[in-house]
DNA sequence: GTCAATTTGTTTGTTTATGATCGATTTTGA
DNA sequence: TCAAAATCGATCATAAACAAACAAATTGAC
């Protein structure tokens, strides 16, 4: 086998799954360690993927990409794997969705790639490395000002973008929901980009792990019942999942199953 | 056999499989690895394939899984690196450039990210994911629809972008270059980008490697005249160079240079 | 037919890729 | 915390692939 086509099947793996071990790579591979590891530190210099001790990290797909929100999902990791397991069943092949940048719609899209006749309109660069080799998948992109702090884009042409569609659905997050207040935010331009999706999808759904009820935020989005579905976990207080039915909302309450881990193939976070 | 017959054979195969070996072609078609060689290395300075250790990798691969680009990333990466260092010196700090989607932009890219006062817009989300962390570096999306196969946005949205901006500078990848026909490329929305980069653009700056010269492709961007300054390794023919110079186009010849590698470094010029 | 130009095969020495070995380092589990 | 196990980086040996120079075969022109 070509040195060249070993490496590509490196990459091939590493766009299916997140990580790979050197030694999972040796038997798939039928090389002994050393070529690996050689394999492993060219595509390291390609900026591929990140080499950690016992294998590697894909580059390429996006976790990564953005640090903060990395440190964002591992709290609520559980919750917030329910919620997008749970959302993504209600995206349908064949729709139209918006995908709104935030940790738990990212989670999401990862779910998606299997799915066939779906197109996908997204604000954020991450969702559109993660679904970029999705065959399956049409992926558009608004483009705009990408803001550094929460990584998606904005502006001007991701507003012009945003009024000149209409879709089934937009999944949402959500980072703060008070009953009375509504849904609000911490950045003004998210704010003004989630009230035009809300008004160019014919069904919203929002996603909120429990932690985000009862909190406001600076920028208003706009009041609860203009969501129609609101997927949560099942650690939300009951008063405000029944304050949301009365308001006209549809809740969901996504369960996290498997609380306990089995023989876990996790790749080890420490750093 | 002819030797024409017998590289048109090679073409063939390569149009069917992703790689080939060497040994596997003396076999196929009954020479010695010298003449396999010898056939190889004339089809890759048309172009056709990028020779690696072994064997060689077909460039006109589009079926397959992933896009060419980020395939050949690693052959080559020396001349790549080159030219992308020399880009870089190109782009001053306070302009404005447009990036188009191309692996020697990218790696151009990532030279970019200690820059200040920048502003990019690109096409690629690669390259907005490259640029995320910079904090001297504002980056814009165009936006679009994502092409599959080459892995940028193009269509209306893009498009408008293009129509509405006015650039400092554009870097664009080459992938087929020749005096007389101008640049082509394999795809026609990349083909219409390019031509809307070109025009938004005081300063258009090229990319091209060696093997880049002397091919056309499907899609028509534009003349050579149409290149102010075009970037190259220094593997590429006297005679395009002094071609385009005929043509008033700044030509800039990028030095490999020698880096970590041992002592034993002969020059054996090339042709 | 000869002769020059081209192509192919062969030889030779060099470079590259790979696997094995050996300490050094890191991780894991007690 | 320590010790065992796994992994790493560096180095070396070997075999394959390589480039270059040369020789043999082929081709085409005269």
């Amino acid at each position: 086998m070509l040195a060249e086509e070993r490496r590509f099947r490196i990459r091939e793996i590493l766009s299916g799954q997140r990580t790979i071990t050197a030694s999972d790579l040796c038997a798939a591979l039928g090389v002994t360690a050393a070529t690996v590891r050689r394999d492993l530190a060219a595509l390291e210099q390609d900026g591929v993927l990140v080499r950690s001790h016992g294998g590697a990290v894909s580059r390429m797909s996006s976790t990564n990409f953005q640090p903060s929100y990395e440190t964002l999902s591992h709290s609520h990791s559980n919750e917030k794997h329910a919620i997008a397991r749970a959302a993504a069943h209600l995206v349908l092949d064949g729709e139209t969705v918006f995908l709104e940048g935030s940790t738990t719609v990212f989670e999401l899209a990862r779910g998606l790639n299997q799915r066939n006749r779906l197109t996908v309109v997204t604000n954020s660069p991450t969702i559109v490395c993660q679904l970029q080799r999705s065959s399956g998948v049409t992926v558009l992109c608004t483009g705009g000002d990408l803001q550094k702090d929460t990584f998606y884009f904005s502006g001007e042409w991701a507003q012009r973008a945003l009024s000149e569609i209409r879709l089934d659905k937009a999944i949402l997050g959500v980072s703060a929901i008070d009953l009375s207040y509504g849904v609000s935010t911490a950045n003004h331009a998210e704010a003004q980009i989630k009230k035009m999706i809300t008004r160019a999808a014919k069904t919203r759904i929002a996603l909120a792990d429990h932690s985000k009820f009862g909190t406001q935020s600076f920028a208003y989005v706009g009041p609860v019942a203009d969501i129609d579905v609101l997927v949560t976990d099942s650690g939300t207080d009951p008063k405000y999942i029944k304050g949301l039915r009365e308001a006209g909302v549809e809740v969901v309450v996504a369960e996290c199953q498997e609380t306990q881990k089995g023989p876990a193939k996790r790749t080890h976070s420490h750093k």
